[in-house]
DNA sequence: ACGAAAATGTATATTCAATAAACAGTATAT
DNA sequence: ATATACTGTTTATTGAATATACATTTTCGT
Protein backbone atom coordinates (compact mmCIF):
# COMPACT_ATOMS: atom_id res chain seq x y z
CA UNK A 1 0.00 0.00 0.00
CA UNK A 2 1.17 3.60 -0.92
CA UNK A 3 1.83 6.24 1.70
CA UNK A 4 -0.58 7.67 3.73
CA UNK A 5 -2.96 7.62 0.85
CA UNK A 6 -4.48 11.18 2.39
CA UNK A 7 -2.93 13.81 0.00
CA UNK A 8 -3.49 15.69 -2.76
CA UNK A 9 -0.22 17.12 -2.37
CA UNK A 10 0.78 20.04 -4.69
CA UNK A 11 4.05 18.62 -5.30
CA UNK A 12 3.19 15.67 -7.46
CA UNK A 13 1.22 17.56 -9.70
CA UNK A 14 3.34 17.39 -12.33
CA UNK A 15 3.92 13.46 -11.74
CA UNK A 16 2.05 11.53 -14.82
CA UNK A 17 -1.49 10.83 -13.82
CA UNK A 18 -0.42 7.11 -13.35
CA UNK A 19 2.49 7.42 -11.58
CA UNK A 20 0.77 9.51 -8.99
CA UNK A 21 -2.11 6.74 -8.58
CA UNK A 22 0.34 4.45 -8.44
CA UNK A 23 1.39 6.27 -5.29
CA UNK A 24 -1.75 7.31 -4.24
CA UNK A 25 -1.49 10.71 -4.20
CA UNK A 26 -4.65 11.60 -5.48
CA UNK A 27 -7.12 13.07 -3.22
CA UNK A 28 -10.24 10.56 -2.20
CA UNK A 29 -14.00 11.87 -3.26
CA UNK A 30 -15.88 13.09 -0.64
CA UNK A 31 -19.42 13.57 -2.00
CA UNK A 32 -20.73 11.60 -4.57
CA UNK A 33 -21.88 7.41 -4.35
CA UNK A 34 -19.56 5.29 -3.31
CA UNK A 35 -17.58 3.46 -6.23
CA UNK A 36 -18.96 0.01 -6.92
CA UNK A 37 -15.43 -0.60 -8.46
CA UNK A 38 -11.55 0.10 -7.27
CA UNK A 39 -8.68 0.84 -8.86
CA UNK A 40 -7.51 -2.65 -7.65
CA UNK A 41 -9.98 -4.53 -8.70
CA UNK A 42 -9.48 -3.16 -12.34
CA UNK A 43 -5.88 -4.06 -12.41
CA UNK A 44 -6.53 -7.43 -11.41
CA UNK A 45 -8.93 -7.69 -13.68
CA UNK A 46 -6.78 -6.87 -16.31
CA UNK A 47 -4.03 -8.35 -15.20
CA UNK A 48 -5.34 -11.71 -15.22
CA UNK A 49 -6.76 -11.58 -18.95
CA UNK A 50 -3.48 -10.53 -19.60
CA UNK A 51 -1.69 -13.62 -17.77
CA UNK A 52 -4.05 -15.59 -19.59
CA UNK A 53 -4.95 -14.46 -23.52
CA UNK A 54 -1.69 -11.49 -23.90
CA UNK A 55 -1.04 -8.42 -23.77
CA UNK A 56 -3.63 -7.73 -27.23
CA UNK A 57 -6.41 -9.44 -25.85
CA UNK A 58 -6.73 -6.69 -22.69
CA UNK A 59 -8.90 -4.22 -24.03
CA UNK A 60 -11.57 -1.72 -21.78
CA UNK A 61 -14.30 -3.32 -22.78
CA UNK A 62 -13.10 -6.89 -22.48
CA UNK A 63 -11.71 -6.09 -18.79
CA UNK A 64 -14.97 -4.42 -17.92
CA UNK A 65 -16.86 -7.26 -19.08
CA UNK A 66 -14.98 -9.32 -17.19
CA UNK A 67 -15.44 -7.38 -14.29
CA UNK A 68 -19.76 -7.18 -15.21
CA UNK A 69 -19.41 -3.61 -15.89
CA UNK A 70 -19.38 -1.19 -18.78
CA UNK A 71 -16.77 -0.19 -20.85
CA UNK A 72 -16.36 3.46 -20.09
CA UNK A 73 -17.23 2.75 -15.89
CA UNK A 74 -13.14 2.19 -16.56
CA UNK A 75 -12.38 5.33 -16.70
CA UNK A 76 -14.05 6.92 -13.92
CA UNK A 77 -10.93 5.40 -12.06
CA UNK A 78 -8.24 5.39 -14.89
CA UNK A 79 -7.72 8.25 -17.21
CA UNK A 80 -6.73 5.85 -20.50
CA UNK A 81 -5.36 2.85 -21.68
CA UNK A 82 -2.07 3.66 -20.81
CA UNK A 83 -3.06 4.30 -17.38
CA UNK A 84 -3.91 1.32 -16.67
CA UNK A 85 -0.82 -0.03 -18.51
CA UNK A 86 1.14 1.31 -15.53
CA UNK A 87 -0.99 0.45 -13.02
CA UNK A 88 -0.33 -3.66 -14.07
CA UNK A 89 3.51 -3.05 -14.29
CA UNK A 90 2.84 -2.17 -10.98
CA UNK A 91 0.61 -4.09 -9.50
CA UNK A 92 2.70 -7.26 -11.26
CA UNK A 93 5.62 -5.71 -9.53
CA UNK A 94 4.37 -6.22 -5.81
CA UNK A 95 6.46 -9.30 -5.06
CA UNK A 96 7.92 -10.62 -1.86
CA UNK A 97 11.61 -9.86 -1.75
CA UNK A 98 13.48 -12.56 -0.19
CA UNK A 99 14.42 -11.13 3.63
CA UNK A 100 18.34 -9.61 3.54
CA UNK A 101 20.89 -11.84 4.79
CA UNK A 102 23.90 -9.92 6.16
CA UNK A 103 26.71 -12.77 5.26
CA UNK A 104 25.42 -13.90 1.87
CA UNK A 105 27.92 -13.86 -1.24
CA UNK A 106 26.93 -10.85 -3.33
CA UNK A 107 27.52 -13.41 -6.64
CA UNK A 108 24.73 -15.59 -5.19
CA UNK A 109 22.64 -12.65 -4.26
CA UNK A 110 22.83 -11.49 -7.93
CA UNK A 111 21.83 -15.04 -9.25
CA UNK A 112 18.61 -14.54 -7.19
CA UNK A 113 18.08 -10.92 -8.07
CA UNK A 114 18.56 -12.75 -11.81
CA UNK A 115 16.47 -15.53 -11.48
CA UNK A 116 13.92 -13.62 -10.16
CA UNK A 117 12.84 -11.58 -12.30
CA UNK A 118 13.29 -13.97 -14.75
CA UNK A 119 10.83 -16.11 -13.25
CA UNK A 120 8.84 -12.73 -13.13
CA UNK A 121 8.55 -12.38 -17.11
CA UNK A 122 7.17 -15.77 -17.31
CA UNK A 123 4.61 -15.17 -14.79
CA UNK A 124 3.62 -12.55 -16.92
CA UNK A 125 4.65 -13.07 -20.12
CA UNK A 126 2.81 -9.28 -21.46
CA UNK A 127 5.00 -7.50 -18.91
CA UNK A 128 7.79 -7.03 -21.33
CA UNK A 129 5.61 -6.08 -24.46
CA UNK A 130 4.83 -2.66 -22.45
CA UNK A 131 7.38 -0.23 -24.20
CA UNK A 132 9.55 1.36 -21.53
CA UNK A 133 9.02 5.09 -21.40
CA UNK A 134 11.26 6.13 -18.63
CA UNK A 135 12.89 4.74 -15.67
CA UNK A 136 10.60 3.11 -13.05
CA UNK A 137 8.99 5.59 -11.15
CA UNK A 138 5.84 3.67 -9.57
CA UNK A 139 6.74 2.21 -5.54
CA UNK A 140 6.84 -1.44 -6.18
CA UNK A 141 8.93 -1.07 -9.37
CA UNK A 142 11.22 0.89 -7.36
CA UNK A 143 11.33 -2.03 -4.80
CA UNK A 144 12.77 -4.01 -7.13
CA UNK A 145 15.00 -1.77 -8.08
CA UNK A 146 16.30 -1.03 -4.58
CA UNK A 147 16.96 -4.76 -4.08
CA UNK A 148 18.95 -4.78 -7.32
CA UNK A 149 20.87 -1.95 -5.43
CA UNK A 150 20.85 -4.48 -1.96
CA UNK A 151 22.93 -6.89 -3.87
CA UNK A 152 25.72 -4.39 -3.54
CA UNK A 153 25.26 -3.34 -0.88
CA UNK A 154 28.73 -4.27 1.25
CA UNK A 155 30.42 -3.75 -2.46
CA UNK A 156 32.78 -0.82 -3.02
CA UNK A 157 30.78 1.00 -5.33
CA UNK A 158 29.72 4.47 -6.20
CA UNK A 159 26.23 5.37 -7.25
CA UNK A 160 27.06 5.52 -11.20
CA UNK A 161 28.65 2.09 -10.70
CA UNK A 162 25.40 0.58 -9.00
CA UNK A 163 23.12 1.79 -11.03
CA UNK A 164 25.15 0.65 -14.16
CA UNK A 165 25.43 -2.80 -12.28
CA UNK A 166 21.58 -3.07 -11.47
CA UNK A 167 21.43 -1.83 -15.34
CA UNK A 168 23.37 -4.54 -16.70
CA UNK A 169 21.40 -7.34 -14.25
CA UNK A 170 18.26 -6.49 -14.96
CA UNK A 171 18.74 -6.00 -18.71
CA UNK A 172 20.11 -9.48 -19.18
CA UNK A 173 17.20 -10.57 -16.98
CA UNK A 174 15.22 -9.06 -19.20
CA UNK A 175 16.41 -10.57 -22.50
CA UNK A 176 16.21 -13.86 -20.99
CA UNK A 177 12.89 -13.75 -19.88
CA UNK A 178 12.28 -12.47 -23.27
CA UNK A 179 13.51 -15.72 -24.75
CA UNK A 180 11.90 -18.22 -22.42
CA UNK A 181 8.46 -16.33 -22.87
CA UNK A 182 8.58 -16.89 -26.54
CA UNK A 183 9.58 -20.41 -25.80
CA UNK A 184 6.79 -20.93 -23.31
CA UNK A 185 4.48 -19.25 -26.04
CA UNK A 186 5.69 -21.54 -29.06
CA UNK A 187 5.23 -24.57 -27.08
CA UNK A 188 1.73 -23.52 -26.12
CA UNK A 189 0.78 -22.38 -29.52
CA UNK A 190 2.35 -26.60 -30.67
CA UNK A 191 3.26 -24.81 -34.01
CA UNK A 192 2.83 -27.85 -36.30
CA UNK A 193 3.30 -31.06 -34.58
CA UNK A 194 3.92 -32.39 -37.73
CA UNK A 195 7.16 -32.64 -39.96
CA UNK A 196 8.39 -29.77 -38.11
CA UNK A 197 9.23 -30.47 -34.95
CA UNK A 198 9.36 -27.66 -31.91
CA UNK A 199 9.37 -23.88 -33.79
CA UNK A 200 11.86 -24.68 -35.99
CA UNK A 201 12.77 -23.72 -39.80
CA UNK A 202 15.69 -25.55 -39.42
CA UNK A 203 14.97 -27.55 -42.91
CA UNK A 204 14.00 -24.20 -44.42
CA UNK A 205 17.20 -22.19 -42.87
CA UNK A 206 19.72 -25.28 -43.77
CA UNK A 207 18.80 -24.43 -47.58
CA UNK A 208 18.78 -20.59 -47.17
CA UNK A 209 22.09 -19.91 -45.15
CA UNK A 210 24.37 -20.54 -47.51
CA UNK A 211 28.35 -21.00 -46.63
CA UNK A 212 29.63 -17.84 -49.03
CA UNK A 213 26.69 -14.92 -47.62
CA UNK A 214 26.76 -16.64 -43.80
CA UNK A 215 30.66 -17.91 -43.81
CA UNK A 216 29.96 -17.77 -39.66
CA UNK A 217 26.73 -18.47 -39.11
CA UNK A 218 26.47 -21.56 -41.92
CA UNK A 219 27.94 -23.78 -39.77
CA UNK A 220 26.09 -23.30 -36.50
CA UNK A 221 22.74 -23.81 -38.99
CA UNK A 222 23.74 -26.97 -40.68
CA UNK A 223 24.73 -28.45 -37.30
CA UNK A 224 21.25 -27.59 -35.57
CA UNK A 225 22.82 -25.31 -33.24
CA UNK A 226 21.46 -21.93 -34.08
CA UNK A 227 17.72 -23.76 -34.21
CA UNK A 228 18.37 -25.71 -31.16
CA UNK A 229 17.49 -28.54 -32.40
CA UNK A 230 20.52 -31.03 -31.61
CA UNK A 231 20.88 -29.51 -28.25
CA UNK A 232 22.66 -32.23 -26.86
CA UNK A 233 21.74 -31.92 -22.87
CA UNK A 234 22.18 -28.02 -24.15
CA UNK A 235 18.78 -26.29 -22.69
CA UNK A 236 18.32 -22.31 -22.87
CA UNK A 237 18.30 -22.41 -19.15
CA UNK A 238 21.94 -23.48 -19.26
CA UNK A 239 22.56 -20.55 -22.40
CA UNK A 240 21.62 -18.18 -19.81
CA UNK A 241 23.45 -19.94 -16.50
CA UNK A 242 26.43 -19.31 -18.70
CA UNK A 243 25.74 -15.43 -20.06
CA UNK A 244 25.09 -14.61 -16.12
CA UNK A 245 28.51 -16.21 -14.95
CA UNK A 246 30.16 -14.50 -17.85
CA UNK A 247 28.57 -11.56 -16.01
CA UNK A 248 29.25 -11.91 -12.77
CA UNK A 249 32.66 -12.85 -13.70
CA UNK A 250 33.24 -9.36 -15.54
CA UNK A 251 32.07 -7.80 -11.96
CA UNK A 252 33.98 -10.00 -9.91
CA UNK A 253 36.73 -8.71 -12.19
CA UNK A 254 36.34 -4.83 -11.84
CA UNK A 255 36.10 -5.24 -7.85
CA UNK A 256 39.59 -6.77 -8.12
CA UNK A 257 40.94 -3.74 -9.83
CA UNK A 258 39.14 -1.14 -7.62
CA UNK A 259 40.95 -3.42 -5.00
CA UNK A 260 44.64 -3.10 -6.33
CA UNK A 261 43.76 0.12 -7.26
CA UNK A 262 43.40 1.62 -3.33
CA UNK A 263 43.67 -1.33 -0.90
CA UNK A 264 43.45 0.56 1.92
CA UNK A 265 39.95 2.12 2.26
CA UNK A 266 40.85 4.76 4.26
CA UNK A 267 43.27 6.49 1.68
CA UNK A 268 42.52 10.35 0.88
CA UNK A 269 40.53 11.21 -2.01
CA UNK B 1 18.90 -8.50 -52.88
CA UNK B 2 18.05 -12.16 -52.16
CA UNK B 3 19.02 -15.27 -53.90
CA UNK B 4 17.73 -16.00 -57.06
CA UNK B 5 14.44 -14.42 -56.98
CA UNK B 6 13.11 -16.94 -58.97
CA UNK B 7 12.13 -20.27 -57.32
CA UNK B 8 8.58 -20.58 -55.34
CA UNK B 9 10.30 -23.37 -54.08
CA UNK B 10 7.86 -26.09 -52.03
CA UNK B 11 10.40 -26.08 -49.64
CA UNK B 12 9.62 -23.06 -48.04
CA UNK B 13 5.98 -23.38 -48.07
CA UNK B 14 5.94 -22.94 -44.32
CA UNK B 15 7.66 -20.45 -43.32
CA UNK B 16 6.01 -17.26 -42.50
CA UNK B 17 4.78 -15.25 -45.29
CA UNK B 18 6.56 -12.12 -44.70
CA UNK B 19 10.13 -14.30 -44.20
CA UNK B 20 9.36 -15.84 -47.21
CA UNK B 21 8.95 -12.66 -49.49
CA UNK B 22 12.40 -11.45 -47.57
CA UNK B 23 14.11 -14.09 -49.26
CA UNK B 24 12.29 -13.55 -52.59
CA UNK B 25 10.94 -16.97 -52.51
CA UNK B 26 7.89 -15.79 -54.40
CA UNK B 27 5.95 -16.53 -57.42
CA UNK B 28 6.64 -13.53 -59.60
CA UNK B 29 3.14 -13.16 -61.73
CA UNK B 30 3.09 -13.53 -64.99
CA UNK B 31 -0.53 -12.32 -66.58
CA UNK B 32 -1.96 -9.07 -65.33
CA UNK B 33 -0.78 -5.51 -65.66
CA UNK B 34 2.58 -4.37 -64.00
CA UNK B 35 2.34 -3.46 -60.21
CA UNK B 36 2.83 0.61 -60.18
CA UNK B 37 3.56 0.06 -56.52
CA UNK B 38 6.50 -2.73 -55.14
CA UNK B 39 7.49 -4.24 -51.79
CA UNK B 40 10.66 -2.16 -51.71
CA UNK B 41 8.51 0.65 -51.98
CA UNK B 42 6.34 -0.26 -49.60
CA UNK B 43 8.63 -0.94 -47.27
CA UNK B 44 10.66 2.60 -47.31
CA UNK B 45 8.16 4.38 -47.01
CA UNK B 46 6.86 2.90 -44.20
CA UNK B 47 10.01 3.16 -42.31
CA UNK B 48 10.47 6.59 -43.01
CA UNK B 49 7.35 7.63 -41.72
CA UNK B 50 8.60 5.13 -38.38
CA UNK B 51 11.78 6.76 -38.56
CA UNK B 52 10.15 10.41 -38.27
CA UNK B 53 6.87 9.74 -36.00
CA UNK B 54 8.02 6.28 -34.06
CA UNK B 55 5.78 3.45 -35.09
CA UNK B 56 2.12 4.03 -34.06
CA UNK B 57 2.34 6.62 -37.06
CA UNK B 58 2.82 3.58 -39.01
CA UNK B 59 -1.03 3.03 -40.27
CA UNK B 60 -1.64 1.26 -43.57
CA UNK B 61 -3.40 4.46 -44.66
CA UNK B 62 -0.70 6.36 -43.61
CA UNK B 63 1.93 4.40 -46.02
CA UNK B 64 -0.30 4.23 -48.40
CA UNK B 65 -1.19 7.67 -48.36
CA UNK B 66 2.33 9.04 -48.67
CA UNK B 67 2.66 7.14 -51.46
CA UNK B 68 -0.66 8.18 -53.65
CA UNK B 69 -2.21 5.40 -52.51
CA UNK B 70 -5.24 4.17 -51.38
CA UNK B 71 -5.17 2.18 -48.54
CA UNK B 72 -6.38 -1.13 -50.06
CA UNK B 73 -3.80 -1.34 -52.26
CA UNK B 74 -1.01 -2.67 -50.20
CA UNK B 75 -2.73 -5.64 -49.48
CA UNK B 76 -1.98 -6.61 -52.87
CA UNK B 77 1.51 -6.86 -51.88
CA UNK B 78 1.63 -7.67 -48.14
CA UNK B 79 -0.84 -10.05 -46.52
CA UNK B 80 -1.32 -8.30 -43.34
CA UNK B 81 0.29 -5.05 -41.41
CA UNK B 82 2.58 -7.66 -39.29
CA UNK B 83 4.03 -8.86 -42.46
CA UNK B 84 4.57 -5.25 -43.24
CA UNK B 85 6.92 -5.01 -40.07
CA UNK B 86 8.43 -7.81 -40.61
CA UNK B 87 9.79 -6.63 -43.83
CA UNK B 88 10.61 -3.31 -41.92
CA UNK B 89 13.20 -4.76 -39.69
CA UNK B 90 14.76 -6.66 -42.27
CA UNK B 91 15.26 -3.54 -44.34
CA UNK B 92 16.49 -1.62 -41.67
CA UNK B 93 19.25 -4.57 -41.42
CA UNK B 94 20.21 -3.77 -44.69
CA UNK B 95 23.54 -1.93 -43.40
CA UNK B 96 27.36 -2.20 -44.77
CA UNK B 97 28.76 -4.37 -42.44
CA UNK B 98 32.78 -3.34 -41.69
CA UNK B 99 35.28 -5.39 -44.08
CA UNK B 100 37.00 -8.40 -42.03
CA UNK B 101 40.80 -7.83 -40.74
CA UNK B 102 42.13 -10.87 -39.83
CA UNK B 103 44.01 -9.76 -37.33
CA UNK B 104 42.01 -7.29 -35.40
CA UNK B 105 41.68 -7.99 -31.62
CA UNK B 106 38.18 -9.64 -30.46
CA UNK B 107 37.43 -7.71 -28.15
CA UNK B 108 37.48 -4.34 -30.46
CA UNK B 109 35.60 -5.73 -32.98
CA UNK B 110 33.00 -6.44 -30.11
CA UNK B 111 32.71 -3.58 -29.17
CA UNK B 112 32.17 -1.82 -33.05
CA UNK B 113 29.75 -4.79 -33.31
CA UNK B 114 27.94 -3.49 -30.24
CA UNK B 115 28.54 0.33 -31.06
CA UNK B 116 26.98 -0.12 -34.32
CA UNK B 117 24.07 -2.20 -33.09
CA UNK B 118 22.73 0.94 -30.97
CA UNK B 119 23.83 3.64 -33.45
CA UNK B 120 21.56 1.23 -35.56
CA UNK B 121 18.55 1.24 -32.60
CA UNK B 122 18.79 5.26 -32.50
CA UNK B 123 18.58 5.51 -36.31
CA UNK B 124 15.30 2.88 -36.05
CA UNK B 125 13.85 3.64 -32.82
CA UNK B 126 10.96 1.85 -33.74
CA UNK B 127 12.79 -1.50 -33.93
CA UNK B 128 12.81 -2.24 -30.48
CA UNK B 129 8.74 -1.53 -30.36
CA UNK B 130 7.96 -4.54 -32.72
CA UNK B 131 7.45 -7.61 -30.48
CA UNK B 132 10.22 -10.32 -31.08
CA UNK B 133 8.74 -13.84 -32.12
CA UNK B 134 11.33 -16.09 -33.08
CA UNK B 135 14.66 -16.28 -33.69
CA UNK B 136 16.22 -13.62 -36.52
CA UNK B 137 15.17 -15.42 -40.04
CA UNK B 138 15.62 -12.71 -42.54
CA UNK B 139 18.32 -12.64 -44.54
CA UNK B 140 19.60 -9.27 -43.45
CA UNK B 141 18.87 -10.05 -39.66
CA UNK B 142 21.33 -13.03 -40.25
CA UNK B 143 23.98 -11.01 -42.09
CA UNK B 144 24.35 -9.10 -38.48
CA UNK B 145 24.23 -12.24 -36.43
CA UNK B 146 26.63 -13.66 -38.44
CA UNK B 147 28.57 -10.70 -38.41
CA UNK B 148 28.60 -11.21 -34.51
CA UNK B 149 29.63 -14.52 -34.66
CA UNK B 150 32.62 -13.42 -36.75
CA UNK B 151 34.05 -11.48 -33.72
CA UNK B 152 34.38 -14.86 -32.49
CA UNK B 153 36.29 -16.49 -35.37
CA UNK B 154 39.68 -17.11 -33.81
CA UNK B 155 38.83 -17.91 -30.47
CA UNK B 156 38.25 -21.28 -28.68
CA UNK B 157 34.37 -21.97 -28.97
CA UNK B 158 31.51 -24.07 -29.73
CA UNK B 159 28.77 -22.96 -31.47
CA UNK B 160 26.79 -23.02 -28.24
CA UNK B 161 28.87 -20.83 -26.38
CA UNK B 162 28.98 -18.45 -29.60
CA UNK B 163 25.40 -18.54 -29.57
CA UNK B 164 25.39 -17.59 -26.12
CA UNK B 165 27.90 -14.61 -26.50
CA UNK B 166 26.51 -13.15 -29.60
CA UNK B 167 23.14 -13.64 -27.45
CA UNK B 168 24.82 -11.67 -24.85
CA UNK B 169 26.11 -8.65 -26.90
CA UNK B 170 23.07 -8.25 -28.90
CA UNK B 171 21.02 -8.16 -25.49
CA UNK B 172 23.15 -5.63 -24.01
CA UNK B 173 23.14 -3.82 -27.19
CA UNK B 174 19.62 -4.32 -27.39
CA UNK B 175 18.75 -2.48 -23.87
CA UNK B 176 21.70 0.36 -24.23
CA UNK B 177 19.62 1.21 -27.33
CA UNK B 178 16.52 1.11 -25.68
CA UNK B 179 17.55 3.43 -23.71
CA UNK B 180 19.19 6.14 -25.50
CA UNK B 181 16.40 6.06 -27.66
CA UNK B 182 13.58 7.22 -24.67
CA UNK B 183 16.23 9.89 -23.92
CA UNK B 184 16.79 10.91 -27.46
CA UNK B 185 12.86 11.04 -27.31
CA UNK B 186 12.38 12.79 -24.34
CA UNK B 187 15.14 15.13 -25.44
CA UNK B 188 12.77 16.04 -28.77
CA UNK B 189 9.53 15.89 -26.65
CA UNK B 190 11.19 18.76 -24.52
CA UNK B 191 9.26 17.67 -21.67
CA UNK B 192 8.21 20.81 -19.56
CA UNK B 193 11.39 23.19 -20.14
CA UNK B 194 10.33 25.08 -16.74
CA UNK B 195 11.09 23.93 -13.79
CA UNK B 196 11.63 20.52 -14.19
CA UNK B 197 14.63 20.34 -16.57
CA UNK B 198 14.81 17.15 -18.97
CA UNK B 199 13.05 14.76 -18.17
CA UNK B 200 13.52 14.12 -14.55
CA UNK B 201 11.37 13.47 -11.86
CA UNK B 202 13.82 14.02 -9.21
CA UNK B 203 11.96 16.15 -7.36
CA UNK B 204 9.13 14.19 -6.77
CA UNK B 205 10.94 11.24 -6.37
CA UNK B 206 13.22 12.63 -3.43
CA UNK B 207 9.73 13.31 -1.74
CA UNK B 208 8.29 9.51 -2.51
CA UNK B 209 11.54 7.32 -2.24
CA UNK B 210 11.99 7.10 1.50
CA UNK B 211 14.76 6.01 3.42
CA UNK B 212 13.03 2.93 5.12
CA UNK B 213 11.13 1.47 2.19
CA UNK B 214 14.07 2.33 -0.03
CA UNK B 215 16.85 1.69 2.11
CA UNK B 216 19.70 1.27 -0.92
CA UNK B 217 17.74 3.17 -3.11
CA UNK B 218 17.23 6.36 -1.60
CA UNK B 219 20.67 8.00 -1.22
CA UNK B 220 21.30 7.26 -5.06
CA UNK B 221 17.68 9.13 -5.33
CA UNK B 222 19.10 11.78 -2.87
CA UNK B 223 22.38 12.15 -4.32
CA UNK B 224 20.51 12.95 -8.15
CA UNK B 225 22.27 9.68 -9.47
CA UNK B 226 19.07 7.55 -10.05
CA UNK B 227 17.38 10.66 -12.53
CA UNK B 228 20.60 11.23 -13.67
CA UNK B 229 21.02 14.95 -12.63
CA UNK B 230 24.10 15.21 -11.20
CA UNK B 231 26.07 13.91 -13.84
CA UNK B 232 29.70 15.49 -12.81
CA UNK B 233 30.85 14.51 -16.73
CA UNK B 234 29.20 10.97 -16.21
CA UNK B 235 26.91 10.78 -19.72
CA UNK B 236 25.20 7.60 -19.74
CA UNK B 237 26.84 6.63 -23.30
CA UNK B 238 29.52 6.41 -20.37
CA UNK B 239 27.54 3.88 -18.35
CA UNK B 240 27.20 1.74 -21.23
CA UNK B 241 30.57 1.94 -22.01
CA UNK B 242 31.38 0.67 -18.49
CA UNK B 243 28.69 -2.56 -18.65
CA UNK B 244 30.11 -3.83 -22.14
CA UNK B 245 33.60 -3.41 -20.91
CA UNK B 246 32.68 -5.80 -17.89
CA UNK B 247 30.81 -8.07 -20.12
CA UNK B 248 34.12 -8.32 -22.49
CA UNK B 249 35.87 -8.76 -19.32
CA UNK B 250 33.76 -11.85 -18.63
CA UNK B 251 34.22 -13.24 -21.49
CA UNK B 252 37.96 -12.98 -21.45
CA UNK B 253 38.09 -14.76 -17.71
CA UNK B 254 35.82 -17.04 -19.86
CA UNK B 255 38.50 -18.39 -22.79
CA UNK B 256 41.12 -17.67 -20.06
CA UNK B 257 40.13 -20.65 -18.09
CA UNK B 258 39.37 -22.54 -21.39
CA UNK B 259 42.98 -22.06 -21.94
CA UNK B 260 43.91 -22.94 -18.59
CA UNK B 261 41.92 -26.10 -19.09
CA UNK B 262 43.62 -27.43 -21.88
CA UNK B 263 46.79 -25.45 -23.09
CA UNK B 264 46.89 -27.88 -26.06
CA UNK B 265 44.75 -27.22 -28.64
CA UNK B 266 45.11 -30.77 -30.29
CA UNK B 267 44.58 -32.46 -27.30
CA UNK B 268 41.90 -35.37 -27.26
CA UNK B 269 37.98 -35.20 -26.65
C1' DA C 1 -33.95 18.56 6.65
C1' DC C 2 -32.92 20.27 1.97
C1' DG C 3 -31.05 21.67 -2.25
C1' DA C 4 -26.78 22.33 -4.79
C1' DA C 5 -22.60 20.06 -5.93
C1' DA C 6 -19.98 16.23 -6.91
C1' DA C 7 -19.51 11.80 -8.24
C1' DT C 8 -21.22 7.38 -10.08
C1' DG C 9 -22.37 4.00 -13.84
C1' DT C 10 -24.56 3.98 -18.52
C1' DA C 11 -25.93 4.86 -23.24
C1' DT C 12 -24.74 6.88 -27.38
C1' DA C 13 -21.77 8.34 -30.76
C1' DT C 14 -17.34 9.46 -32.98
C1' DT C 15 -13.01 8.37 -34.84
C1' DC C 16 -9.66 5.52 -36.53
C1' DA C 17 -7.38 1.26 -37.87
C1' DA C 18 -7.29 -3.30 -40.13
C1' DT C 19 -8.98 -5.87 -43.50
C1' DA C 20 -12.69 -8.62 -46.28
C1' DA C 21 -15.32 -8.55 -50.62
C1' DA C 22 -16.82 -7.07 -54.84
C1' DC C 23 -15.60 -4.40 -58.94
C1' DA C 24 -13.73 -2.28 -63.12
C1' DG C 25 -9.93 -2.08 -65.92
C1' DT C 26 -5.51 -4.22 -68.16
C1' DA C 27 -1.94 -7.16 -69.90
C1' DT C 28 -0.68 -11.80 -71.42
C1' DA C 29 -0.99 -16.80 -72.84
C1' DT C 30 -3.55 -19.54 -75.55
C1' DA D 1 -9.68 -12.63 -79.59
C1' DT D 2 -10.51 -13.91 -75.36
C1' DA D 3 -10.33 -16.13 -70.98
C1' DT D 4 -7.37 -15.47 -67.13
C1' DA D 5 -4.65 -13.65 -63.75
C1' DC D 6 -3.56 -9.79 -62.37
C1' DT D 7 -3.97 -4.56 -60.91
C1' DG D 8 -5.74 -0.54 -57.96
C1' DT D 9 -10.24 1.10 -56.08
C1' DT D 10 -14.61 1.34 -53.73
C1' DT D 11 -17.42 -0.03 -50.19
C1' DA D 12 -18.38 -2.12 -45.97
C1' DT D 13 -17.47 -4.59 -41.58
C1' DT D 14 -15.44 -5.10 -37.28
C1' DG D 15 -13.34 -3.75 -33.13
C1' DA D 16 -11.06 -0.62 -30.10
C1' DA D 17 -10.51 3.85 -27.65
C1' DT D 18 -12.66 7.40 -25.86
C1' DA D 19 -15.64 12.05 -25.83
C1' DT D 20 -20.12 13.54 -24.34
C1' DA D 21 -24.42 13.78 -22.31
C1' DC D 22 -27.58 11.64 -19.04
C1' DA D 23 -30.03 9.78 -14.99
C1' DT D 24 -28.97 8.61 -10.40
C1' DT D 25 -26.96 8.78 -5.88
C1' DT D 26 -24.63 10.72 -1.96
C1' DT D 27 -23.08 14.29 1.11
C1' DC D 28 -21.98 19.04 2.53
C1' DG D 29 -23.34 23.69 3.65
C1' DT D 30 -27.09 25.82 5.18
Amino acid sequence: MPNEDIGDDEAFRNLPNAVRLSWGKVKQPKRGPKGELSIPQIVEAAIAIADRDGLGAVSMSRVAQSLGFTTMSLYRYVDSKDDLLVLMMDAACDIPLPPERPDEDWRQEMRDYVNATIQFIRDHPWFVDIPITSVPLTPNHLRIVDWGLRTMRNLPLNGYEKMSFVLLLSGYARNVGIVLRDMDRALKAGTAPDSFSGRGYTKELKLLVGPDRYPYLHPLVQSGVYTEESAEGNTVGDDFLFGLERILDGIEVYLQGKQAEKPEPASGK
